[in-house]
DNA sequence: GTCGATCATATCGTATATCATTTGTGCATG
DNA sequence: CATGCACAAATGATATACGATATGATCGAC
């Protein structure tokens, strides 16, 4: 319309494009995952809409979202902290993790196709690659892709949303709780393999089901090991209100 | 303190107790389970914030809340409307709850007391009563109780809640979208007994699980057989905007 | 007559303001 | 010195108001 001034109405569509509520959602989730929000840091709404300079409404409906995806904890008339984490927490995602993730693999297998197959052993391949450059990072984005590329074909859109909320609750725990456990990578990948040739062969659905939640509960059980091993260090617990 | 006015103290006290978002949430909940607000009924905020004479920010939030549990879709700048079911809607929530109801028995089953099993066999048998006297609401009831004695001792509150939710996505679904099937009430009764007595004798979880998924995935199988052999009856379509 | 543009209306999105509740502080009292 | 009460400050909860956006209607051009 009124190109005079197409900068301004550019930065206008773009803002409420995306709406103020989202932008907080994010800020405040970016916030819990790299760690700026430690477990527990209390959110002040007016605050943070102080610092988003906006009101405080679009930064309630936030953390009301955050709320029901478990990042952060809400009470009536005492306000938000993100969620404590603790092994236990870590423990339940990954459990429940499992058993989603088995089924959305059984239940995609017999929809995963020739071309599917090759596109998951290149990004495994790509994984590997990974191991030997140390680029734990990327490794992960792989790892995401490499599952995805079967779960596209997830005939349930219930249980393919339950996986990926766990994997939302999972980058927040992760990073937070655990580290990075060394030999489990490479086991991870040749685990990988495994499956496809399960699903290339279309064995059973349990087949299928029980040996994508061993990768899983695999992942799991390697850490608790690692942990084990590891020096008990305890996490700073953090400030109540 | 002033004992002049309790009755206004307490009625003040009981509307603050509970507040207005929730108000609003079990309003409309309500509305939706009892088919008041059918699928695809457009929910206006102003409107219900008429109706209940409270302001539309709560009501907007209580929304977003239901949107969370999947009563009802919400898009930006155009509002929200009672979540649309259908055949597929009710086949992928008990999928699911097969999924998560057969994890949460096996994890329940260590912990289930010789007690436990005895409470379970008196609802089991209460259930029995029903049949011959025809309730399928208290059937339903005492059923959820059945499974509440087990899954009370679940270790991972994660799958526990995804449970919960199924329920409660059920109670929307089923009156809505299916009927009562004859048969399947004592066949389910008879499952019950079978489940209980592979937790008493300590049966492997996988087992557990699976017996107690199949007892889920049963009453889908009836259902969809008795559909398939009544006369197809389509669903009336729900206005738009 | 049909298609497209413009305007009106309804409704959503958010800001600001006010009320309610909780929590902390200080004073008084035992 | 401990305890409890009263008051104040901080913060959450909700109401009201206004601006933004989408949908539907009206009107004009072809």
């Amino acid at each position: 319309m009124a190109n005079e001034i197409p900068e301004t109405e550019t930065v206008t569509q773009a803002q409420s494009a995306q709406s103020k509520s989202e932008r907080a959602y994010s800020y405040i989730k970016e916030r819990i995952e790299n760690g700026s929000y430690t477990p527990g840091y209390r959110l002040v709404l007016g605050q943070i809409a102080k610092q988003l300079e906006i009101s405080v409404v679009p930064v309630r409906e936030a953390i009301r979202r955050l709320e029901a995806e478990g990042a952060v904890t809400f009470e009536r008339n005492i306000g938000a902290q993100v969620a404590m984490v603790d092994e236990r927490e870590y423990f339940y995602t990954m459990e429940t993790l499992s058993l989603v993730e088995g089924m959305a693999t059984s239940l995609s297998a017999p929809f995963v196709t020739p071309l599917d197959l090759v596109e998951a052993r290149d990004i495994n391949a790509a994984m590997r690659d990974c191991l030997d450059h140390f680029d734990p990072h990327r490794f992960t984005e792989l790892n995401r892709e490499f599952h995805a590329v079967i779960f596209e074909h997830c005939p349930n859109p219930h249980i393919l949303d339950l996986v990926h909320r766990g994997w939302k609750r999972l980058a927040v725990l992760r990073d937070s709780v655990f580290g990075f456990v060394p030999g489990r990578a490479r086991e991870s990948v040749e685990e990988h393999e495994r499956l496809l040739q399960l699903i290339e062969s279309g064995a059973p659905a349990l087949d299928i089901e029980l040996a994508a939640r061993a990768h899983r509960t695999g992942t799991l059980d390697a850490l608790l090991h690692h942990q084990a091993n590891q020096a008990h260090h305890s996490h700073p617990v953090n400030q109540g209100r």
